[in-house]
DNA sequence: GAACGTTATGCAAACGTTTGCAATAGGGTG
DNA sequence: CACCCTATTGCAAACGTTTGCATAACGTTC
């Protein structure tokens, strides 16, 4: 522990340099002779010299971060409950670092209304990930007209003038419609809120085919995205109409596992009497019981995506949405 | 949008005042009086005007950042998968946004081995939080000895120069042990890694409850803290020594989940046959069916604490660890 | 009206980098 | 040996804040 931090001044005088070829030669400037270059560098780490990263960012107007902006909509002070989210955000988190850039996670709380001057003119990062449309795009607008360079992930069909990435949501509607028809379902229930974007692609892909087949019918449960509302909505219209379908396709798999519990409470067999089609494929998926047919969204890959075109509005470019294609994963629940 | 970002000089200059006072004014100086404080401060909003932060942390010497340290210990490059660990990290932001502070997300792929270095040394944050011990504890003692402000989630009991928050974990096993004893459990099971900190103290008050009960026998059953794992050795049991106990207490509640596939795949009845408790009270614990009886980890509270210990070091106090409670909530499978 | 105290403001230095430009060293060429 | 060219290095300014100290404004008191 030095008793007063080394500034990159110290180091040169060490090396018996001037300041300017220290910092060249860490930043591995080919100016700089390679021997100069190695003994500063060596020098460097035998006295675990660290460069300012505030006065690098001050001088370079550039501060390698990359802002993760969880976007709720009403509750800004609850905390994250859906592991399909925290799976989304640790997944840029490794794009992200692999670029050389690091994470600053925010939420609505600290960045307030103005994400543009919050982050970009607070030099806090170079750029903003929001994860969630949220129902209202306003912000986002208003952020991506100040000049923001920005990425969101949500429904990649939603027109604005920042890309979004996303999953073909709707054509994962259709897949996991049409498997729940193949698997013989003719009343089927689709359980979730399409004032989301995102949602309302699945559920036109699932509207579109239900309607492709003659004798089946289709059905919306408008419901909050949580395990908690799936299971009481279920349960009460078991209660209130008895058992009026034979297949759910859930906006996730915490909605499905939900509605499980409360299939399962009263008996009903799954597959045979309702087939269940969840959404995300999260962990639990695979470890439930009976384990749960869904529909698998890329999320090593949306990280990766969603950082490239975020790096690559910083070099200028104006990048186009992108529609990640999904998987359906069959298990037992269908 | 601004053609040139606008600097507080600038601001000073719309309002007739010098820099100085801009920037009392902005930062609430009771030097600055009150009319002129209020002018500013609307002009400020007026501009969406923002501090340089950069510039703030240089001339200040100090971020409003800390860090978030994910400790793996081997796959440095793998992502999160435990719901619970990242439940603990959006607690953990939720009680530094609510001090004012920013949160950055790191992991040992960009920090390296000398921590201390590349966040303190290098400017990037005023201290760090590492959640998970990990097997070795060799660089969060490094970092520490560095005199790096550091809080660590893992197991309080644990000695070293650095504050250990984390739950009570020998009472949460004699707890959760003495609960399946008192639900007629005799051959119970622990599954989990003692070599972690955490699971080891619980596993001490396991062993410890079934050895004063005196027709009760505990076996370890070593695993990787996964599900996956969970279900493979429980099936594999299962097939080579038939149902050779009547009680689990698992190290985590994905552990006791994939257990209990295993299990409910064999018919084996829960809680009659088997009873089963799970460790944190994740989402799913609710969920499943039958529903998980678990020890609840209190993230909400651990992520207040663990803020609250950091802010005093920096402080220059030298704060103890702190244990915290634990619940035993009781559910269908036990 | 001079002296003083109080309150509000301004000046200028400092935080630690990076980089355009100037300068130096070294080596070859006419 | 003078000249030029290239390969390295150094000087000094700039990035945008904050703050100790000096100063100005203003009212009060003798």
């Amino acid at each position: 522990m030095q008793s007063k931090k080394m500034k990159l001044a110290d180091l040169a005088k060490l090396a018996g340099v001037s300041t300017s070829t220290a910092s060249r030669a860490l930043n591995n400037n080919p100016l700089i002779k390679e021997a100069t270059r190695n003994k500063l560098q060596a020098l460097a780490k035998k006295h675990n010299f660290s460069l300012n990263a505030a006065a690098s960012r001050l001088r370079l107007q550039k501060t390698n971060v990359i802002a993760v902006l969880i976007n709720f909509d009403a509750e800004t002070e609850q905390s994250i409950d859906d592991p399909f989210l925290l799976k989304v955000v640790s997944d840029i988190n490794l794009a992200v670092n692999r670029q050389g850039y690091e994470l600053l996670l925010s939420n609505s709380y600290m960045a307030g209304d103005d994400w543009h001057g919050y982050f970009i003119d607070g030099r806090r990062a170079d750029g903003v990930i929001v994860v969630g449309q949220g129902k209202q795009q306003a912000r986002i607008e208003r952020s991506a007209s100040a000049g923001t360079p920005l990425v969101v992930w949500g429904d990649p069909k939603t027109e604005g003038d920042y890309p979004i990435v996303g999953s073909d949501n709707y054509r994962a509607g259709c897949m996991a419609t049409q498997h729940l028809l193949d698997q013989g379902a003719r009343r089927v229930l689709f359980m979730g809120d399409p004032a989301h974007a995102e949602l309302a692609e699945r559920y036109r892909g699932f509207c579109e085919q239900v309607d492709k087949t003659p004798d089946a019918t289709a059905s919306l449960l408008k419901i909050d995205i949580t395990s908690q509302a799936a299971y009481e909505v279920i349960n009460h219209t078991l209660l209130s109409e008895g058992l009026s379908f034979d297949g759910i396709f859930a906006c996730s798999d915490m909605v499905a596992l939900g509605a499980m519990k409360a299939l399962k409470e009263r008996y009903v067999s799954i597959p045979n009497d309702v087939r269940i089609v969840g959404f995300d494929d999260i962990a639990m998926a695979d470890i439930s019981s009976p384990s749960l047919t869904t529909i698998k969204q890329n999320t090593r890959l949306a990280g990766q995506v969603l950082v490239d075109k975020l790096l690559a509005q910083l070099q200028g470019d104006k990048p186009q949405p992108a529609q990640l294609d999904v998987e359906l994963i069959k298990r037992q629940s269908s």
